[in-house]
DNA sequence: ATTTTACGTCAACCATATTGACATATATTG
DNA sequence: CAATATATGTCAATATGGTTGACGTAAAAT
């Protein structure tokens, strides 16, 4: 398929085939994560609201501290983001029961509302070029991403995914 | 294979997949990009400054305009990071000899030898991705990766894949 | 009773991006 | 040739989203 100087030098090869993966992830994030720019703008939002939105949707319940684990950023970092969130009525917090210390992250539903608008042509995104590889490419697509990520939290994914 | 709530309502699933298909692009990302940071760092420099070199190094002479289009960044902010490169010693600018208001942007050999170490723990990390998942999935990873991204820039990407 | 944990907040700072305005040299066009 | 457009650079102000460090409170764990 690619097939770039190939008979020549097999360690050119490797390394050209490796930058290749390399920059396609950069192309495709950088489209990707353009789509819900319009929207987050119009509404006094940023890229961080929208993935601090995601992953409430994807994990009700989630706790401040999960959350930051996910996102890998800094508490003070998400603090400002969170509690626009918050004060605008997007995201509600509700102390844990059997932990009382805990507060547990819930969308209200104008959150659910935001996030599903500003997501929207991210996903229509992804469902066409799920379309158009078809779908033997997407579970290699899949498998090679699942395997990008840090062995540590590749169970852990795996199972938010599985009951997402 | 993933089979989630499959029989009860398609459109579930299909949303599913592909906030499935979305988280998986940001935590590869995620991981993928923390890589060169300690090296960057080290060297006072960051992020930005790592794309630019690496887009440098795939296209030797390419054009400030060029550059630009590829990081969708606009010239201020370039100019910063790309001065900071240039006074370093890593990147020099050559005039056009067709068009002399162009510059055209090449690494130094330094400038080659910082790349190489900065994307080396990246290119290993896809390396092994690669290994474990198979020949048939990295196909299916280009493919899908490629359709995410923006279709007017499929036909450049693909020409600079080729000969990077 | 003490220590640790989960969360929040104040403050200073940094990297990277933006917009807008303007300047210079060169190429292109009428 | 004159006028205009293009490629690049620079100054300035501003925004976003991240950092570190210090400190506080409530609740859990030891």
């Amino acid at each position: 398929m690619v097939d770039v100087k190939s008979g020549a030098n097999p360690l050119f090869l490797r390394d050209e085939e490796l930058r290749q993966g390399i920059e396609l992830l950069f192309y495709a994030y950088r489209d990707f994560t353009s789509d819900p720019d319009a929207v987050l703008i119009a509404q006094g939002f940023g890229r961080a609201h929208h993935r601090t939105i995601h992953f409430i949707n994807r994990n009700t319940g989630i706790t401040v501290a999960e959350l930051l684990g996910i996102l890998r950023i800094t508490k003070q970092s998400l603090s400002r983001v969170l509690s626009q969130l918050i004060e605008r009525g997007f995201v509600v917090q509700r102390q844990g029961t059997r932990d009382r210390r805990q507060r547990h992250l819930h969308l209200t539903p104008e959150g659910v509302e935001l996030e599903r608008k500003v997501s929207e042509p991210q996903r229509a995104r992804v469902a066409r070029a799920y379309r158009e590889a078809g779908a033997d490419a997407v579970e290699g697509y899949r498998k090679v991403l699942m395997g990008l990520i840090n062995e540590g939290d590749r169970t852990a994914i795996l199972r938010s995914i599985r009951h997402g």
